[in-house]
DNA sequence: GCCCGCA
DNA sequence: TGCGGGCAACGCGAT
DNA sequence: ATCGCG
């Protein structure tokens, strides 16, 4: 029986797609051939370039009546030496091989589709082998298509891809065919469909694929090829256009040339002298929800990348150019290459403000990839759009309207290096098309501004920004109950189909309701009550209310701002109740990917990057008089304690709500450990970036993980603006005050960084992290560090123990701050590597449940920059409130487990201590050496 | 635990 | 006023 | 290509 094609007639609903159906394999209309090769005819090969969740190209051959088919994410290399993933997909009817178009959203494989090369195909060694090639995972081929020639390998790898799909690689021949990649890229320089009039390849006109495929719908396009025909700068058209004409206009009406000798000496109206300010704020967007009417805005698009302020001042000493975030810090260094082209721009001073951001290869602004950039150190890769210009050459151009400001600018850069630094065009557009376009093209939203607005730095009403919110429907699979004097339900537990028919939870939806539709919904909701769980798996989250389940029937539209990586909406807020679609073809749907919008726009702005927190530096400093100093030991539990509560000059609320069930400890118990134990935490925490587990009700309830500064919610933290680019600001943990501060919000763990902030990218230790299989005994785990110890030892390395206050042990390595985090961690996970080949029974360097079946995993991936490792001293959020407490090495082999000590019983130990187990950690002096790596390296 | 957005 | 949601992100390894 | 984990 053929069933080949079933998954695939499955997955499509074919009334509603313009895919063609697939007739079954072999059964054919009568009078057609059986197959192909039984009558010598040649086979058919296809590539489809797929734009769907992933851009992909599908690559098909015909063999047996359907189309075998991989799905090759980076699609053909012409260079052999390139070997390109290609994960065995189901077949596919031969008919499908010349489907192009768009499959609508809720369709599996929703996206557009075009025949990217087609032709046919010749197994090495006739048909009959290539089945039996093709089972034994390795075709040679030819192809005779419109872009790809010559020989071709399929080979599948030992490597598995995800589900049960097979990975393969494609590889092209050595021969006349072959290129090489760096000369030549086939997929850019042969881009578009082999159908039709869409092969733009056929014209020569250089096309990108992403612009390819969305120009078409863009407002955005539209608004550059009406800049392009209207004249060379958009921005002069706008103002010319727009001007107010009570205010005789000197700018509008000049053309380039003229505008830049006006920009020598801008002494136009609004404008006046003035020194150039040494530091700058920019000015901040407001968010709103709805575009103003009128006609008095202009609209930008919102860049998801990093807000820069450039300082350009020939008479300073030093380096002419200055760039600088917004809070202010010198990031002069990571732009080099802009600087350069700041520099070219020809003025003698000024501050300009933008945009950094760095391109997907959709073109579209990412913010992931500019952090990857800033940690790489590739400035080449960023690009900076400058959008306003509130000082130039002698003049505060603040008081001059924002349409003259940027016409200047944009003549000052008509002949810039526009790889590093572009100007950021505007779009007379209504805000709602504009916006439109801008969310279809997965951008973050746009920035709309006054025309005639001067430069406020500072949160402002004449800038604002509209952002996209993406809007589906979702399946009910639940609610929470209400709390307090909300009616009805508290939140809906929403769901979606994906394409094997599970319906996977999608996160919660708690508000948009106001009393009538919480009563209506919930009408809805008893009507459906089940026992029945409805979700493929339950919901993993942790709820502040009982749940109760509903059958998978009802729809709700909510609007939300994004989905997690985890396939979670964030967000969301509920619109209505759908009955018009069935609650089973509600599935995911993504958002549009491409559209270059540096092609397309050229455009611009926004305020930054995601949100920040306001400024602001706690006065942690000010040393309470007295009494809360220094840590007086106050062990055992306060008898009675009065709510609210005040420890170390912190107010302590519910300082007796049970927080451990297990052992009854309370608030106040896990504060005053805290306090008691500052003395000696403290050091590990200094000056060391941390992240926290904060348990608000209990270590039982919800717990969440806080890394940055939350506005300013912990009080007396210190916080670090800038250390992670596009966050709020880092917080260090320095005094006791921050330290009880934490755990009065509700901290139970504090992680550090393997780095202390005045020195970030310089890791001051390496840490491993023992993890047992549950099934071992303890001593194993001893076992475990002493081997760490004696190897680190044997290399030259002193090291040092604590327990995790959980289940195992950390070995812990200071290091001198020279070497970076990739070295720090390379050389980490050598380490965990060559224990594991040395010592197979009882180490593994890979994560993972089963691959540390009766051995211990070596984690050396808490070494990665940012990531953290449960600091000593800090308590666990689990049952029992373990603590991680640093051991001598003599003192190991009598522990009896990693949460050995508590908060409750650690006072006894500290008590009875002679001196400090780790006295000598902060004296010990050394690096990771060459011949360090060496013996590593020679040994494995 | 607290800030924010929404009713 | 009171409620609910957010409060990390990234590498690794499996399938 | 995507999921789950830590
Ligand atoms: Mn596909
Ligand atoms: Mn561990």
């Amino acid at each position: 029986m053929n069933d080949r094609l079933d998954l695939y007639n499955r997955k499509r609903r074919f009334d509603d797609t313009p895919e063609p159906a697939g007739t079954r394999a072999r059964r054919k209309p009568a009078g057609r051939k059986t197959t192909r090769q039984a009558a010598g005819e040649a086979l058919s090969y296809v590539i489809q370039e797929h734009d769907a969740r992933r851009l992909h190209y599908d690559f098909r051959l015909e063999l047996n009546g359907t189309l075998l088919s991989w799905a090759v994410p980076k699609g053909p290399s012409l260079d052999p030496s390139v070997k390109r993933l290609a994960v065995h997909v189901e077949d596919h009817p031969v008919e499908y091989g010349s489907f192009e178009g768009e499959i609508p959203p809720g369709n599996y494989g929703a996206g557009s589709v075009i025949v990217w090369d087609r032709g046919t195909w010749e197994p090495v060694g006739g048909a009959a082998e290539a089945a039996r090639s093709y089972a034994a995972g390795k075709l040679k081929f030819h192809l005779h298509g419109e872009k790809l020639h010559g020989g071709w390998t399929l080979v599948r790898s030992h490597m598995r891809g995800s589900g049960d799909k097979e990975q393969w690689l494609l590889i092209k021949e050595r021969d006349d065919e072959a290129r090489d990649e760096s000369d030549y890229d086939i997929l850019k320089k042969r881009p578009g469909s082999v159908l039709s009039g869409s092969a733009s390849v056929a014209k020569g006109e250089k096309t990108t694929t992403a612009a390819s495929k969305t120009a078409r719908k863009t407002a955005a396009s539209d608004a550059k090829s009406t800049a392009k025909r209207g004249g060379k700068s958009s921005a002069k058209a706008a103002s010319s256009t727009r001007a107010d004409p009570r205010r005789p206009d000197i700018v509008a009406t000049r053309n380039t040339q003229s505008l830049r000798e006006l920009a020598a000496t801008p002494s136009i109206e609004g404008a006046v002298k003035a020194r150039l300010p040494t530091t700058f704020k920019p000015q901040l967007a407001t968010l709103v929800d709805a575009a103003p009417p009128g006609d008095e805005w202009s609209y930008e698009i919102k860049f998801d990348g990093y807000r820069v302020l450039a300082r350009i001042d020939r008479d300073a000493k030093g380096s002419a150019v200055k760039v600088f975030t917004r809070a202010g810090n010198d990031w002069t260094a990571k732009f080099s290459k802009q600087v350069k082209a700041f520099e070219q721009l020809g003025i003698e001073s000024a501050w300009l403000d933008g945009e950094a951001v760095v391109l997907d290869p959709n073109g579209v602004p990412n913010f992931q990839a500019l952090q990857n950039a800033f940690d790489a150190n590739r400035p080449q890769d960023i690009i900076v759009y400058l959008f306003d210009i509130p000082f130039l050459n002698g003049y505060d151009l603040r008081g001059v309207p924002l349409e003259q400001r940027r016409a200047i600018l944009h003549a000052l850069m008509e002949d810039v290096d526009d790889s590093v630094l572009r100007f950021s065009n505007n779009f007379d557009f209504s805000a709602e098309d504009l916006l439109r376009s801008a969310c279809d093209m997965a951008l973050e939203g746009i920035i709309g501004k006054r025309r005639d607005s001067g430069y406020l730095s500072g949160r402002s009403s004449t800038w604002i920004k509209l952002k996209c919110r993406r809007r589906q429907e979702f399946v009910i699979g639940g609610y929470s109950e209400p709390s307090g004097s909300r009616a009805a339900f508290g939140a809906l537990l929403l769901g979606v189909y994906d394409s094997k028919g599970n319906l996977n939870y999608a996160g919660r939806v708690g508000t948009g309701f106001d009393a009538a539709l919480l009563r209506s919904v919930k009408k809805e909701l008893d009507a459906h009550a089940t026992k029945r769980m409805p979700f493929a798996a339950v919901p993993r989250e942790r709820s502040r209310t009982p749940v109760h389940w509903v059958e998978p029937v009802l729809v709700a539209e909510c609007n939300f701002a994004e989905w997690t990586s985890d396939g979670i909406v964030r967000q969301a807020s509920f619109v209505s109740l759908r009955n018009d679609k069935p609650a089973r073809q509600i599935v995911k749907e993504t958002p549009r990917q491409g559209a270059d919008v540096q092609q397309q726009t050229d455009s611009i702005s926004d305020d930054a990057p995601k949100k920040r927190a306001a400024r602001k530096t706690s006065g942690s400093n000010v040393a309470a008089a007295g009494k809360t100093t220094a840590a007086k030991p106050k062990t055992a539990k306060s008898p009675t304690t009065a709510p609210p509560a005040e420890v170390a000059g912190v107010r302590i609320s519910h300082p007796d709500r049970v927080i451990d069930k297990s052992s009854g400890a309370r608030k106040i118990d896990l504060v005053q450990y805290y306090e008691s134990v500052a003395e000696w935490m403290l050091p590990h925490l200094k000056d060391r970036p941390v992240s926290l587990v904060r348990a608000p009700e209990d270590i039982g309830g919800e717990l969440f993980f806080q890394k940055h500064s939350q506005k300013l919610s912990i009080p007396n933290v210190t916080q670090h603006p800038g250390l992670d680019p596009g966050h709020p600001p880092l917080i260090t943990v320095d005094t006791i005050k921050a330290l009880v501060g934490a755990a009065q919000m509700g901290t139970v763990e504090f992680h550090t960084w393997n780095a202390v902030a005045s020195n970030i990218e310089k890791p001051d230790r390496a840490v491993f992290d023992l993890d047992p299989d549950a099934a071992l005994g303890w001593e194993r785990m001893i076992e475990a560090a002493q081997l760490t110890r004696s190897l680190l030892e044997e290399l030259g390395l002193t090291s040092f123990c604590k327990t995790s206050g959980g289940k195992g042990l950390h070995v812990v390595v200071p290091l001198a701050k020279q070497a970076g985090w990739d070295e720090v961690k390379d050389f980490s996970q050598a380490v965990a590597q060559h224990m594991a080949a040395t010592l197979p029974k009882y180490f593994s360097a890979k994560m993972g449940a089963q691959n540390r079946k009766q051995k211990i995993f070596v984690d050396y991936l808490r070494n990665n920059r940012g990531s953290s490792t449960v600091a000593a001293f800090s308590a666990r959020a689990r049952p029992g409130l373990g603590v991680s407490v640093p051991l001598a090495w003599d003192e190991v082999a009598g522990t009896t487990g990693g949460d050995q000590w508590t908060i409750e019983n650690l006072h006894e130990r500290l008590a009875e201590l002679k001196s400090d187990p780790w006295a000598d950690y902060a004296k010990t002096r050394q690096r990771i050496t060459a011949a360090m790596k060496k013996r590593l390296n020679d040994a494995q």
